[in-house]
DNA sequence: AGGAATCTACTACAGTTGTCGTAGATAGTC
DNA sequence: GACTATCTACGACAACTGTAGTAGATTCCT
């Protein structure tokens, strides 16, 4: 086990989310758009994700007028890039090419999304 | 919470994987995979995964002379449909295009696949 | 039959994550 | 300055997951 390296739990992943959204927030924005969205939890629940995250190394904060203000310091597309990166070695025994034609089967594109694929693609080495 | 469905952690997964490739195994059989592949875990910890997948339903056991011999009921292609999808969701909005994007950016593929993406691409709607 | 090997059922325990409550420190109000 | 609203620090606790030990049942070997 050897430090598994610290995860993100789902509804850690949802305050960082809001964090790359909105800039810097308190833990009482954090709190105000997790409400938003109907994710109804108590104000100190949202402080202890900000303090792991924070642990973690996901967040930084600074002490701002009265309240920490927190800030990622991670940005969504590493993260993303490492979480897709897992998934292709667990489920896809790191083939990355089922995993695009498996996305292109079953979810929508938009046609300006298809556009760039297209060029993308064109540019290969196929 | 409302059951918040279970989910698959990664030894789970990793167990699963291994039933996937390998048919009906006994408890025995998956332990000496595991373990070819380094994973060095003891018989009853296996067994314990084997049965929280049972429990979960994720696969099933029958009676085959001494021992039971596990099956993965649920398909391999099910289960990275549902994560990638989750994934979707919880880094990219659930835009796929932008996930592709950044797929065909990162990793590799072979010739061949190259050339099926693009048929797969030209029968998009774009 | 008796002992050894194997299997399964239970129980256990620590670490991670989701969720809070309490208490002490700060700040703002009248 | 006293009262009230906020904040942060800690501690807690349950569920889930990874990991394994023990005990009782079953099978096999000699």
């Amino acid at each position: 086990m050897s430090k598994r390296d610290y995860e993100l739990g789902e509804a850690e992943l949802e305050v960082l989310r809001i964090l790359w959204e909105n800039g810097p927030l308190t833990v009482r924005d954090v709190l105000a758009r997790l409400h938003e969205r109907n994710r109804k939890v108590a104000y100190t629940t949202v402080l202890t994700f900000l303090s792991r995250l924070e642990q973690k190394g996901y967040v930084g904060s600074d002490k701002d007028e009265h309240a920490y203000r927190y800030k990622a310091k991670v940005s969504r597309q590493s993260v993303a890039k490492s979480r897709v990166r897992a998934l292709l070695e667990q489920l896809y025994d790191g083939a990355a090419g089922p995993m695009v034609l498996q996305l292109i089967e079953n979810e929508k594109f938009t046609d300006d999304e298809i556009t760039r694929l297209r060029k993308l693609i064109d540019g290969l080495d196929g």
